[in-house]
DNA sequence: GTTAGCATGTAAGGAGTTACATGATTTT
DNA sequence: AAAATCATGTAACTCCTTACATGCTAAC
């Protein structure tokens, strides 16, 4: 169900929030945010910030040289209209908003999110994990003969993983509301 | 660095050694053991068969009827040539066994591999997981700003989560290096 | 009667990788 | 003298997804 979706895009739009970047900066920093495997290749980046230069998210500087190699170093600066669509994407409650590879991203910008969009999204991805672990106990239930050593101790680490962080939401969750419920006029809360 | 390849591949025949299945079984069988959110569409899976089919590592049996519809099922099997290939990925030692796609469908065969691959496999697993956990702390520690709390929060958990996998790796290291020792005469260890 | 599960496929397209191409500077 | 880091890009390709196409049976 949907891992695809302009992953990049959105991280770079976030981090040129925090200032003017090239391209090779910009892609350790992608890395570090996206990091755990994940290494992303020149390949990748520069198309796809031409293409977002061409949709007007961002915008180019070539009058930089580079310090170290004299070489004209490429910098790039949000829009405006990429600061709207930044918001745009940060305000989203749709599914893609929880599914795996959105979901980190969007979590290392949730300062510039508004407090419910956050809450939303911690529960959004809580919930679809609970489903994939309610679907995994299901089948094995269904499907009890699995006697293999190695397999059922992958699958045992495997929920125990997901088990810590559905904890780990749970507590993010819980911080959450209370951080709302002192903005909100005590005693007034929805029946 | 490299999550590509013939992930769906290694799978398929892994399973296909347990028995005979058609694709819509294996489809299933798949998504419990890629799971953790991956599910594969027959879109992938169909014509990944029929490239196995090409290169003669499985065999089609067309003549069975599906018993629920009268329709025909076509019901997979390994060749001699894909049990081959199975055995020569298995033992295997290279990078890629060790990789984050790769390695889950490789350990849940591991009943398949020879000890000494087990624990190749196992130690090349965890020295990468400590390669990411050092440079994500050598970032860190080059790059002190980083002062947002939900971005730290996340960096916090990802690096738990890894140290924990690494624990785990640890374990079953030690398991397998005491199963090979006490198969090895005693007191005959390398010094 | 309509939703869910069984069952197999194709065509178009997206997102990203690998490999190639180039070249300067700093460190080992 | 070699390797690493800085710096930017392109072309070909791969793997996989989405959407489409078809049709039957069982359960609600």
């Amino acid at each position: 169900m949907s891992r695809r979706g302009e992953t990049i895009e959105l991280a770079v739009l976030g981090l040129l929030h925090e200032g003017p970047l090239h391209g090779y900066e910009l892609r350790k920093r992608l890395n570090l945010m996206l990091g755990w495997g994940r290494v992303l290749s020149y390949g990748s980046l520069y198309p796809a910030l031409k293409k977002m230069l061409r949709s007007r998210l961002i915008s180019e500087d070539t009058s930089v040289p580079a310090p170290v190699t004299g070489r004209p170093r490429i910098v790039y600066r949000v829009t405006e209209s990429g600061r709207e669509e930044f918001r745009r994407q940060m305000a989203d409650v749709g599914p893609t908003a929880w599914e795996d590879d959105t979901f980190g991203i969007r979590f290392s910008f949730f300062s510039s999110a508004p407090s419910e969009t956050r809450l939303r999204v911690l529960e959004g991805r809580r919930t679809r994990l609970e489903e994939r672990l309610a679907r995994v106990r299901g089948d094995l239930a269904r499907n009890p003969k699995k006697a293999d050593r190695y397999a059922s101790e992958l699958h045992r680490h495997g929920v125990e993983s997901v088990e810590r962080e559905v904890r780990w939401l749970s507590d993010l969750i819980k911080a959450e509301r209370e951080h709302q419920e002192h903005r909100t006029a005590p005693g007034t809360a929805t029946p």
